[in-house]
RNA sequence: GGGAGUUUAGCUCAGUUGGUUCAGAGCAUCUGCCUUACAAGCAGAGGGUCAUAGGUUCGAAUCCUAUAACUCCCA
């Protein structure tokens, strides 16, 4: 026999590559059925990790099944410029060049950016390709392109105008190593070995002493009052006096509020409004002074008036040394607290206020969570909607602007006399202004707000704004392909983008974004950790293709992958993808070596045989329909795996 | 601190309204086999107090209560 007896992947994988060039997965609106999925879009900066190959092989086996359906099916692909991200690359590679970010213009600096994005970004879609993902390749979108961006631009605009995006200053998550606000949602809290420092604060006048504990002593400087708990016996001859704050003596009021929690620590709190919500709020209530101590950069600044320039966790070894010596220190323990990090740089945060934009959700949401609610999306598994419920019920405003270049910029443009519009263009806004404000002005009396919106507030639109919808709300593709039918993604991206999709979708086109949200489990390592670059945990899923052919790889992913559980990968799960692709190999070979007599008349056991097959392949094939129905695609994949290992095994 | 979820064979998981096909699947293991599609294979075998303790019931993996362990989300 000529056909080799061990299926080679590579020589079979590498013939169907040019299904690509022959457009066979290129979608035009037509009388079928439409079958429509948007890719969650990967970082531009992205390399193709093991949650993408999870990921996008589900989305793969749902399109081709539509495909096979007879349904016009239409998977959009594309990319998300990741401002943060994006953005910290670009500035390494210039200061690599001995460019300074600071010293070149905004203009010059997205020239760099775009160079950068054309010649180092999307590598991860010719991955995508490589996987075998029977995307519609012309009508690969990014959240940058032209067309996504004025969408953004309008969208922004469009808020405005209705009341929902406002400015304001707010207690903010700050990143000190992106040098930008970030949203609530962006913040990780995670349990850290720290200390709780015990610190004496002499009574003005007094040889008296209050001790509050706190773990962060360096922020001791911005503190401007000490609060107890009003019926704490312990100090209540300290209500209504003042107290000094160690090393700079600056005398701030004990105040007293049901907010302190008598058990923990001594029972007296230090407040510092400038850097802590709680304390922000205390602080309103009380009308104390707010005084930010913190530079953009995590240094202290002038009003510290001690350790000006010096990074806050220096600081902190510092000031412990210094309270030491001067007595005011009492004893350190160690203690475990919840620290915020930020998600894309991992910095701890710094809570801070700050001047930002928002997006009012309350509305928006309530829209949001009733579709869910009503079943009009179905979550798969269901579970997920008690979670987003939660949210939706306790959403807080989004912080929307960020101090970054790479991204949409604001389209609100400032007057001198400190009114502002928002426009399209700086044309368009003057315009405005002059109609609204004063005739006389001028194109250089106007300026626009420095800052970009969120990455996500491009993502949101993706599945409106790959077929164009917001600027042409009425064209061919949008009406013809949304809503989308399944969204794939990842259980912790449910409040950044699955929530706010359907938020923008409801109020962009007054109807959900997709009807179905498949949440697929985060892959882990066999010991049952994350797959992460630091514990170099996580296989290059190239390499396993090269390995075990893209089938195999996709198949051992799939086998052990039921929709919304944690996936434990291990290698030995691609054997056995590969060894199924092997058995199909040797079936066709059986049936290559047979040879027909039409001469022969059939025997009775081949015709039972015949018939047998055909009954239990109809009644496999109602299990497997009536599992995609269902959203489980491993018992899918199972029930196929034994039809033909077991069933159509003729040995 | 508030909420959600999980716990069934060595591993990963099914198990719909409690009852004959309820104790299952795949992998792994063990024992034979290089039998002309396939040793990346074939034939066969073993393996579980369904987390624990109570309760409801004629009957519980399934319902109720408590406990424990783990996971996730939120503050």
């Amino acid at each position: 026999m000529d056909i080799p007896s061990k299926y080679n992947p590579q020589a079979t994988e590498d013939k169907w590559y040019d299904w690509m060039e022959k457009r066979y997965f290129h979608s035009e609106p037509d009388e079928r059925e439409p079958y429509t999925i948007v890719i969650p879009p990967p970082n531009v900066t992205g390399v193709l990790h093991m949650g993408h190959m999870l990921n996008n092989t589900i989305q793969d086996v749902l399109v081709r099944r539509a495909r096979m359906q007879g349904k016009n099916a239409c998977w959009v692909p594309g990319t998300d410029h990741a401002s943060i991200a994006t953005e910290a690359k670009v500035v390494a590679k210039l200061k690599a060049d001995g460019i300074d970010k600071e010293k070149i213009s905004r203009e010059k600096f997205l020239e760099h950016a775009w160079e950068w994005k054309e010649k180092h970004g999307g590598i991860i879609l010719e991955q995508l390709k490589k996987l075998g993902a029977s995307c519609d390749w012309e009508r690969t979108r990014f959240t940058m392109d032209e067309a996504l961006y004025e969408s953004v631009i309008q969208v922004f605009i469009d808020l405005y105008n209705k009341g929902l995006i406002y400015r304001g200053i707010r207690m903010i998550n700050w990143d000190p190593s992106a040098g930008t606000a970030i949203s609530d949602e962006e913040v990780i809290h995670r349990e850290v070995n720290s200390k709780l420092y015990y610190i004496n604060y002499q009574v003005e006048g007094e040889n008296d002493f209050i001790t509050i504990a706190t773990t962060r002593p360096e922020t001791i400087l911005g503190d401007t009052a000490v609060c107890v708990h009003p019926e704490d016996e312990r100090f209540k001859r300290f209500h209504g006096k003042k107290v000094l704050v160690p090393l700079i003596n600056r005398p701030v009021p004990v105040i007293v509020d049901k907010y302190v929690d008598r058990e923990f620590g001594t029972g007296a709190l230090k407040i510092t409004p400038a850097h802590d919500l709680h304390d922000y709020e205390l602080g309103i209530k009380h009308k104390l002074a707010s005084i930010d101590i913190f530079n953009d950069d995590g240094t202290l600044n002038e009003s510290a008036e001690l350790y000006i320039g010096k990074d806050r966790f220096a600081v902190r070894e510092e000031i412990v040394k210094d309270l030491e010596k001067s007595g005011n220190l009492v004893k350190i323990e160690d203690y475990l607290n919840k620290v915020g990090f930020s998600e894309r740089t991992d910095a701890v945060i710094e809570p801070r206020l700050s001047q930002q934009w928002f997006l009012k959700m309350g509305e928006l949401a309530k829209r949001a969570l009733e579709v869910v609610e009503n079943g009009t999306i179905r979550f798969h598994p269901p579970k997920f909607k008690n979670i987003y419920r939660h949210w939706m019920e306790n959403v807080r405003d989004w912080n929307i602007s960020r101090q970054l270049w790479w991204g949409q910029q604001i389209p609100v443009y400032y007057l001198p006399d400190g009114n502002m519009v928002a426009a399209r263009s700086k044309e368009e806004a003057l315009d405005l202004a002059r109609k609204k404000y004063d005739s006389g002005l001028n194109l250089e009396d106007l300026s626009q707000d420095e800052d970009v919106v969120d990455t996500w507030f491009s993502s949101w639109l993706w599945p409106i704004t790959v077929f164009d919808g917001i600027r042409y709300p009425d064209n061919k593709d949008i009406n013809y392909y949304y809503p989308t039918n399944d969204l794939v993604t990842a259980p912790d991206i449910i409040f950044f983008w699955v929530a706010r999709m359907i938020m923008a979708g409801m109020e962009y086109r007054n109807e959900v974004p997709f009807k179905n949200v498949y949440f697929t489990g985060i892959v882990r390592d066999k010991l049952g950790r994350k797959m992460s670059k630091t514990l170099g945990n996580s296989p290059d899923p190239l390499k396993l293709i090269d390995q075990y052919g893209a089938d195999g790889v996709r198949v051992g992913m799939l086998l052990t992958a039921p929709a919304g559980n944690d996936l434990p990968f291990d290698p030995a799960l691609c054997e056995q993808g590969r060894n199924f692709s092997n058995k199909i190999w040797n079936a066709l070979r059986l049936i290559k070596g047979w040879k027909i007599d039409t001469q022969l008349e059939q025997p009775e056991s081949s015709r039972l045989a015949v018939e047998w097959f055909r009954s239990k392949f109809n009644t496999t094939l109602n299990e497997i329909n009536d599992y995609f129905t269902k959203y489980r695609l491993s018992d899918a994949l199972m029930a196929t795996y034994k039809l033909i290992w077991d069933d159509s095994d003729l040995g």
